[in-house]
DNA sequence: TAAATAGTGTCTTTAAGACATTATCGC
DNA sequence: GCGATAATGTCTTAAAGACACTATTTA
């Protein structure tokens, strides 16, 4: 596949857009995957994505593509990167500017025969570039997990600790101690009580908690390079 | 300008690659802008750039421009964002994918009368979409200055500690307290002592240092979420 | 030997780690 | 009341902040 401009030079055949969507499913993340019905790849699993259209801001794209996959809207969309390698496409020239997103898993509806979560520490074979792609989004989740309000999009508007806990735990991939993590999670200037209790199961209800702010936030906690000088000229 | 693929879909009139090049100049951080000549825009200042061709990776591109421009490599470049609203262009449906390109301000060619370095925090008019690309990727180095080695690309191969945080400070507008950076830079893991002075000038001579690594690589430093849980099941 | 600059040591303050303890639910 | 879960308090340890001080050069 080729495109010519009006100018007469090269143009890329098409730009994809392609939407990284990730969740914690039984206390592992999980990334959705669905499968490709035409060559190249036919038959293996890839991440969903589709073409991009003149008249679509790009993560438009990735929203509508996402919503056609899992019949939800992203809570968080945040661009990724670009990958443009000449050969990363065996059709052509077609960049493929990728997207991290984040949906609840709360709010996930069932699997279908086409698509399918997988855990993204045990990945089917991919095609395309996108092993490498699930890596980056992994990475930019984990690395930002701590120092962001990005987890906005794993969790429903309202949590308790411990649910916000299991969350962060199925990230990162660690276990953190309950007191500490409270602590720190409040320090962090990012959500407050609500002052609703959890009810319902057993045990001492907990707090329900939210985040001050839904669009993307640093965090405050540790973001501390050396001091300035205070008391001198 | 438009184009169309051999699948007869509209494609990308074409793509451009944008690197932001920053660097700190007397103390505070500039960023290399050429003077337009062409409509759109024509005489205005934007950012330096060009199309990319089906045969280059997108970095190759951003290098190349970079160095017709600067007439040196950048000794860093990090790819920033993809912005591709389709109202970005006056000339049509062309995608920018931008990189964050760091040189040493010490192996800068003279100005010349079609490229100038302004201070990012004065910038005059900008063509485009331009002005926030800057400020993206002034945001990009912030964050990452005291978490990675970034700051290899604004350094000398080997550099005293004065130096370094002149130039940490050029970049983050804050007035370090000397013994204090020193410290943190040291226990961040990411440089090391040579074991040579610097001669010369009146005072003491400072102690070399240089970077343990020169690829991207991350600090050790307070990059601390909760401590795990040990000593329970 | 004075001015200038670089580097070391250390006391104080703040944040994080590691629990023990207390609180509140359903059964 | 008992098991289960959530929340609080606190002692210990580690890191950052704020300096005072020492060291080594050139003029």
């Amino acid at each position: 596949m080729t495109a010519v401009n009006s100018s007469g030079f090269p143009a890329p055949a098409g730009i994809y857009a392609v939407p990284v969507v990730l969740a914690p499913l039984s206390g592992r993340l999980h990334v959705l995957l669905v499968r490709r019905v035409e060559a190249p790849f036919a038959g293996t699993w890839v991440l969903p994505g589709g073409f991009m259209s003149p008249s679509e801001r790009p993560e438009e794209t990735a929203q509508r593509k996402l919503t056609e996959k899992t019949g939800v809207g992203a809570v968080y969309l945040e661009q990724l990167e670009t990958y443009g390698d000449p050969e990363r496409d065996p059709r052509g020239w077609i960049p493929t500017v990728a997207y991290l997103a984040l949906i609840d898993a709360a709010v996930l509806r069932a699997d279908e025969s086409s698509s399918r979560w997988e855990p993204v520490d045990a990945l089917p074979p991919l095609g395309f570039d996108h092993p490498r792609i699930v890596v980056d989004a992994v990475e930019r989740l984990r690395g930002k997990l701590w120092w962001s309000n990005i987890a906005v999009g794993l969790l429903p508007e309202r949590f308790t600790m411990p649910q916000a806990r299991r969350v962060f735990e199925a990230i990162s991939g660690v276990t953190y101690e309950p007191s500490n993590f409270r602590r720190e999670l409040e320090q962090s200037g990012l959500v407050h009580a609500t002052g609703t209790l959890a009810k319902g199961g057993p045990g001492r209800p907990a707090a329900m908690y939210e985040f001050v702010e839904r669009q993307p936030a640093w965090s405050l906690r540790r973001s501390r390079p050396p001091a300035m000088l205070r008391h001198r000229s």
